[in-house]
Order: structure tokens, then sequence, then C-alpha cells
DNA sequence: ACCTGAACACCGTTCAAGT
DNA sequence: ACCTGAACACCGTTCAAGT
């Protein structure tokens, strides 16, 4: 008895689904996107969309992991790169203009209040925080050790303070619904200069 | 024709709501919260609700401008405080632990994505935000000028950066579910001074 | 003037029946 | 093995009827 006529449809369903749900939430958020919808924009019938997630929850869950995992890359760029101010103002750039525009500003803050009240989401983006934040401790103190920067803060706490700041401004440009990047960019650069101080 | 039987009833029943509505998000989040939950909470019935507040959304609007307006206060604090540093160390404190504990990080979260979507209440919230802003921005400089500080940015970006910083971490808080406030006081502490040099 | 609570509309989720 | 779509349960909101 064959298992799987296709071993590769269950991950092409998934992304198929999370396509037209990210689709639907940058229109009209988590709350106001009604599963129907996003049968009708994925082409599929609510009983088979039923068989690749659990919940309504369970998608935009899969949505915030992707987002993360696109953050952790881009840090591992900054790792990589020999500017670490330049590297974190790309970082930066790239996620202001991720969650830029009327839509996915929301799915920010969407993502943050389902993860407040779901553990196992909460759970799941803490582990690639940690990740994240470490690889930019770690970067930090590399460059501390070559002398290129003299940071404020312990390398750990530098990397936190950082982190933090560069999502509430994310999120207070979603408030205002601001669509200039560079301007923010500009400033999140200013502070990442403050409190990494690099020689010259 | 009597217009109103007791002018005060109106105001009553608005805040009886609130409180209901307040224990009832905390407990369970907005979304999980169901408007006959905090009817029966506030030994009321669904219509009489309806006849104080529009919709569930309007309730948490209300809610976070409550919010708003302590942040704001706190901050007057703040800018008639001589120690600015110590003043931010405090406001810090007290916004932590109002948005401390499972039901309060969330119910943060909440309101933000609720203000992505709703621009009334993002409006709302922006016209408090700003004055926030100013009048941290007022004490930097005034302490600038007294010669107490001497900060790495200009006023009104520290100003930004520093509340960027402090919602930042709270909602970092928040999915961590920290209850510890101390450690994160004193890291905050220590981005401020970092961030305004103090003298000394 | 203010309230009640049954009724309505809508939406997340399930499941019996199909291929 | 995978899908459909009608049915179910639940919840935000309204409104006719009460005092």
């Amino acid at each position: 008895m064959a298992r799987h006529a296709d071993p590769a449809l269950p991950e092409r369903r998934r992304s198929q689904i999370l396509e037209a749900a990210r689709e639907c939430f940058r229109e009209r958020g988590f709350r106001l996107s009604t599963i129907e919808e996003i049968c009708a924009e994925a082409r599929i019938s609510p009983g088979a969309l039923y068989r690749y997630f659990d919940s309504k929850a369970d998608i935009i869950a899969a949505i915030a992991l992707d987002a993360r995992a696109e953050a952790e890359a881009m840090l591992e760029r900054v790792n990589g790169s020999e500017g670490l101010i330049e590297g974190l103002a790309e970082l930066a750039r790239a996620f202001f203009e991720t969650f830029d525009g009327d839509g996915d500003a929301a799915l920010l803050a969407d993502i943050w209040a389902e993860a407040a009240r779901d553990p196992l989401l909460a759970k799941a983006l803490l582990i690639r925080d940690q990740i994240a934040v470490g690889r930019l401790a770690a970067a930090i103190e590399r460059a501390q050790r070559a002398g290129s920067i003299y940071p404020a803060l312990p390398a750990t706490e530098a990397a936190e303070a950082l982190i933090a700041g560069l999502e509430g401004m994310a999120l207070r440009r979603a408030l205002r619904r601001e669509n200039e990047t560079s301007e923010a960019v500009r400033r999140y650069r200013s502070l990442a200069l403050h409190i990494l101080k690099p020689k010259r």
C-alpha cells in the first residue's frame, strides 16, 4: 500500500496555504481574515486546510517562525561582514522593509499578540530569538577583540539592547504607518554607533 | 422631561465595564474573552454593554488610552525630578510592573495589534505618544543645558530611542514571561546611562 | 431613560461521504 | 490518501419588549 502518492504534496500544500494566508493577513489582518477567504485564495476547501494546520493560530505561528528564520539568516550575514555597524544598518533596513506598508506592520503586532498567549509559539520564537541574540553577541565580541569597537555594554547586553531597540522602533513605525525607511535606518545606525562605539 | 435620572451613571457604567473587561483580558486575553464573560463579570446584560461601548475593540481602545495616560503621568514625574536617570529607571520599573505577569504582558501586545489595524485608535495613541516623547525630550534638554548630561544623540532622537527601547524590552519580557523586574530595570538603566552620558 | 435576553449573522472547526 | 462542503458550535451584535 503506497503511503504517499506524492511525498512532496504535504509540503507543497502547506506553503500554498501559507502564501494565501500571508496575502489575506496583509490585506485585512489576522482577526479580520476568515478561513473561508484563505481557502478561496489558496483554492482549497476548509476541510483540506485543517488537514495541514491545526487551527488559524497555527497558521500565524508558522508565518512567525518563517519570519524569525529570515531574521536569523540576516544576522548570519552581519556576523560574516567586517563592518558591524554597516551590517546592523542593513539588518535594520531589511527588518523595517519586511514589516512595511499598512498590512505587514500589523502582522508583526499580531504575531506578538499570538505569541504572548500561546506558550508553544512563545517557546519556539524564544529559541530562535536566543540564537539571534547569540549570533549578534558573538559578532560584537569578535569586533571587540579585533579592536574595532569599544562597546558601552557587555556583549550580550548590547546585543539584547540592539534587538529590543530594533523591535521597538519597528512597532512604533507600524503605529505611525511610516513608509520611509531611510530616516529610520539612519536613526537606528546612530543608536548602534553609540552603543557599540566603533574606533574612528 | 428629565434627560438623566443620574448624570453620573454613564461614567459609572463605563468604568464598571472597563474594570470587568480588564479582569477578563488579564486572565484569557482579548481574543479569548467573550462579551458574555465580560457582562457576567460586570453584572450587566449584553444589550446594556453596547449602550456604553460601540464594540469589543472599542473596549480595548479605552483601556489602551488609560494606560497611555498613566505613562504620561509617569513622564511628568521624570521631568520634575532632578535625577533624570533615576527618573527613567523608576519609569521603567513602573512600566514593566504594569505589564507583568502572564496576563498583562499579552494585553500590551493586544493593544498594539488592535492599534495597528484601527486607524482611529492608532491616531489617539499617537497623540499621547508624541506628548510623552516631547516631555522626555524636554527633560533631556533641560538636563543638558544644566550640564548634568552629555547625550549621545539629539534630545528628540534620544527620547525616541529610550522609549522604543523601553517598549521593545517590555515586549521581550512578555514573550519570556519574565516576572523579575529588578534585572530588567538594571539593564534599562544601563542603556539610558550610555545614551545620556551623565557627568560623573 | 435604561435595561433584558432571545434572536441573528458570522466564522472557526468537524465529519460523513466521495474519489 | 486526499478532498469536499454541508452541518455544528460559538460568539459579537442587534432589537423588540419590558420597567
